[in-house]
DNA sequence: TGCCCCGAGATTGCATGCAATAAGTTCCGA
DNA sequence: TCGGAACTTATTGCATGCAATCTCGGGGCA
């Protein structure tokens, strides 16, 4: 059915490892994330279609998904658009993401195993390597995983999906903050009192240094955001 | 399993007025949300389909949907099965959603415009009106629109919609608290401290409220729910 | 008796076709 | 030259068919 023989060339066949529709929504979030999909526009079945060699039905399934998740808006009869944020659209999720690892922060400092607490410390540890290699890719990346793990340590099912729906939303916006190294340094440096409050499971002071440790990074993104464009711009390849 | 013959209540038309996806998603919600599926179980494509007198495409669009609202689960090449709850999930849930309505609070105590609050005054006095009515169903929806509405008040949109999504979750497990006469009583008198809190703008009292408001009203659901039930069991009629 | 394999039936995932609706274009009159 | 209406094209929403996969009951074997 497929021509799975020879293609590598001009259209990479794109193995679809799970079902199509999970993979097709991997990947066109992923567009979006990346900024391949321009926010606002409105995305084209067929071209997409034709790009990832599957059919109209498992794409159709991922923008419901992609809608519910906020990154896409359907309007009935006339297709799919991007939405586009406002730096105020970031400013409020990240509020939420601060309120939510607040309830997070309170809870894994009562309910870590100590496990988890040494994996976030070797996350940590791994953070700062990649800080010190100037791998900003790599930092991100593992930066994001310390705040999820955090999270999951309070064991609240609920409050992992949240977080991590909205999380995954907005990524792309808060790969700014890093782009200036003193920024970068003390974001490190905050880091450190943050594992800190987590090991000696002081959750209060936790709470409040991922506040505040949030706030700051925020400032700053916003700062770069809007230097570097008038308008809501993602930072193109804030993901893998 | 239906007779397909001569039906007046278990098949009418069902005249879909939007889309096909939006209405089923609609309708397959309500019939989780009411017990209609029991949690666990396996929704059959077929069995809706014809019930609804939809085809495939449009249920399967629903389906994804609801995964990502935490209503089911689907296993590919197996199916979608109803998620069943434990008490722990939904005082989880819990726990966000008075997070959530902490952030919601002190922001609406802020800038939430007369003309909300006067909103609100106003769905306080039709719930009062529906308690002194022995209303239980209206009660109940009213209840929820007020604090939807204050969490908008906070102009979050990213909150809102969090807020919504979770609230919506959980509904049919948060009906049980009002089934006691004695706590329904008392939630009323809770709601109209809020109001006035909210009213005066008071924030850090007015999540105080909420958060209490909840934890009451939860510890007199999860005592109702257990009772009834062993295991997690849904209020059957719960909404609308 | 209990376990494992397997084949028929049921069910899902996906591709495709068709009708309905919106978007884009042309042509006409003012 | 410009505005608007009718028409053409493009695109979406949905139904349906087919292949792939799972479910489950029966028979063979230890």
């Amino acid at each position: 059915m497929q021509s799975r023989g020879m293609s590598d060339q001009n259209s990479p066949p794109e193995p679809p490892h799970g079902t199509r529709s999970a993979f097709v929504t991997e990947r066109v979030r992923d567009m979006i994330i990346r900024g391949e999909l321009e926010p606002g526009s409105r995305i084209n079945e067929r071209v997409v279609v034709e790009q990832l060699n599957i059919s109209r039905t498992p794409l159709r399934e991922a923008f419901k998904v992609l809608e519910r998740e906020g990154l896409i808006s359907i309007r009935p009869n006339v297709g799919a658009t991007v939405v586009s944020f406002t730096m105020d659209d970031v400013e409020a999720s990240i509020e939420v993401l601060i309120g939510l690892e607040a309830i997070g922060a309170e809870r894994a400092a009562e309910r870590a195993t100590e496990a988890e607490i040494a994996e976030v410390a070797d996350l940590h540890a791994r953070m700062v390597a990649a800080y010190e290699a100037s791998e900003l890719m790599a930092y991100f990346h593992v930066n994001q995983d310390i705040h999820q793990k955090i999270v999951d340590a309070a064991r609240n099912p609920a409050l992992s999906r949240v977080y991590a729906g909205e999380c995954a939303r907005i990524r792309r916006f808060r790969f700014a903050g890093n782009s200036d190294r003193s920024r970068w340094s003390r974001a490190v440096q905050e880091h450190e009192q943050i594992l800190d409050a987590f090991a000696r499971r002081q959750g209060p002071l936790l709470r409040e240094l991922l506040r505040a440790h949030h706030i700051a990074g925020w400032q700053q993104a916003r700062r770069a955001l809007e230097a570097g464009a008038p308008r809501a711009m993602p930072a193109r390849g804030a993901t893998k």
